[in-house]
DNA sequence: CGGATACTTGAGGGTTGTCAAAATATGTGG
DNA sequence: CCACATATTTTGACAACCCTCAAGTATCCG
């Protein structure tokens, strides 16, 4: 009854290890405190030293950083269950910023009950240290799409895994129609393309009738096909209910 | 007096958090057995099911994975002192493979055993996580790399990654020199670029007079330029004695 | 010493970037 | 609920960076 709202982080530890009830109220009340963020707003800057763990119960966010330069990098999008700052937890200064997507609503958990959580609870702890290993997976994937994937099969890769993180969190009933807050620049930004590119990519992936983006939604109309497009392939995503069948398209390591 | 060698995993992990003589005793009991392997053999391969941890004793090695159109990323190289695989230990199927770049010795440390220290010593647990956040961290700025900076700033920037990465674990004494071990077709698909495109630019930077590279043997000759040339900031690494001056041309976060 | 691997060079093409401006959508205040 | 300012998407033209293919040279290692 405490704070219903943070099952979705529970939901999604659950995927990772199962906890036992005393475990699942603990993480609970743990995480008393919430603040609510705008769209487009800064959650955390590159350089400060966060003094808690933001747990995501509602809205989308992302991670970036912007080089010397003025460009910019996004490292990954988040949804609600992730827990997108645990490093913070035990790397004191922020090497990269996290803003908001769309209107927020965050948990605070303080690094201290951190400590003693994964002290106590070490299942805890290790189901947390794993949901910051499939992160780094994720990074690696992202890293293969940038250096090894055409402007095409990036975009196809991101919605393939953006359509698998948002069921996996209830929010795709069938891998279909998910909302998509994120505009072609972010896109661009995330994939290492320019925004005028996306553009024409997009284009190029609704004339072969694989997608339809518009209104902040996005629709997949050939889940199996957008997965050859883009290569993509789960297993990076190290999820565990991963039926046969789940994700049609999925090929074994050859 | 028990197998010496381990010393260099030691040694970082202290890097990372202080650890008590009983606790380093632990470590280095903990993984008696080691291995050798020859240059250029995988070490372990995607879809595999590891049952120990590797760390490195000696030699380099790289993370990659081949995409389904034979397009190899690597995703990392690794120095003595790094557990490149740590994540084995909760996640149970490799999504990418390990591979040698020279003639290497590594130690295994069996999950099992990870198990019990982590439990026991909650303080090397939190070691070996913080040690898996530095290297998701340097996947996110290798990302940053490949979308965003060019060839010329993507080649200067990993030369300088690896220098720093390399006086760290005591094999660069200045930051002049190190081993070199990697082929550019290797850095190729490090960096997302083609073999020839890495062979033109690294002719420019020998035009410019920042580097030497022949033999197997990086020289920086412009330590500072290298950086500047690279927008290299090594906050992203996370180290604990960045004493000011260590690495000059760094800057603060603007 | 010889085969394999790694490096280098040239030519030409394609994917993607930049710049600029128009068209459309979005959101906020009055 | 409209109006206006702002943000986002779209289009065009052109250039640049980087890729592919191919062949030759140098180097390494057994």
């Amino acid at each position: 009854m405490i704070t219903p709202q943070i099952n979705p982080f529970i939901r999604k530890l659950e995927q990772l290890f199962p906890l036992t009830p005393e475990e699942k109220d603990l993480l609970q009340s743990s995480c008393s405190r919430t603040l609510e963020f705008r769209a487009d707003k800064d959650i955390v800057r590159e350089g400060e030293q966060p003094t808690d763990c933001n747990l995501l119960l509602e809205g989308m966010v992302f991670r970036y950083k912007v080089l010397e330069d003025g460009k910019r990098q996004i490292f990954s999008f988040h949804v609600p269950g992730d827990i997108y700052d645990a490093q913070s937890f035990l790397l004191e200064t922020m090497d990269h910023s996290v803003a908001t997507l769309t209107p927020c609503t965050i948990a605070l958990i303080p690094h201290e009950t951190m400590r003693q959580i994964t002290e106590k609870y070490p299942r805890i702890g290790r189901a947390i240290w794993k949901d910051t290993l499939v992160d780094a997976a994720i990074f690696r994937e992202w890293m293969a799409s940038i250096g090894r994937r055409s402007a095409y099969q990036r975009i196809a890769h991101i919605m393939c895994e953006m359509m698998v993180k948002l069921h996996t969190v209830g929010l795709a009933d069938d891998h279909r129609r998910i909302e998509w807050p994120i505009t072609q620049a972010e896109l661009g930004d995330a994939l290492g393309l320019s925004n005028v590119h996306v553009n024409r990519t997009l284009q190029e992936l609704r004339k072969h009738g694989l997608i339809t983006l518009k209104d902040s939604t996005l629709v997949v109309h050939d889940w199996e096909a957008l997965q050859r497009a883009a290569m993509f392939a789960p297993l990076y995503l190290h999820l565990k209910s991963d039926r046969p069948g789940r994700h049609n398209g999925e090929r074994p390591t050859a």
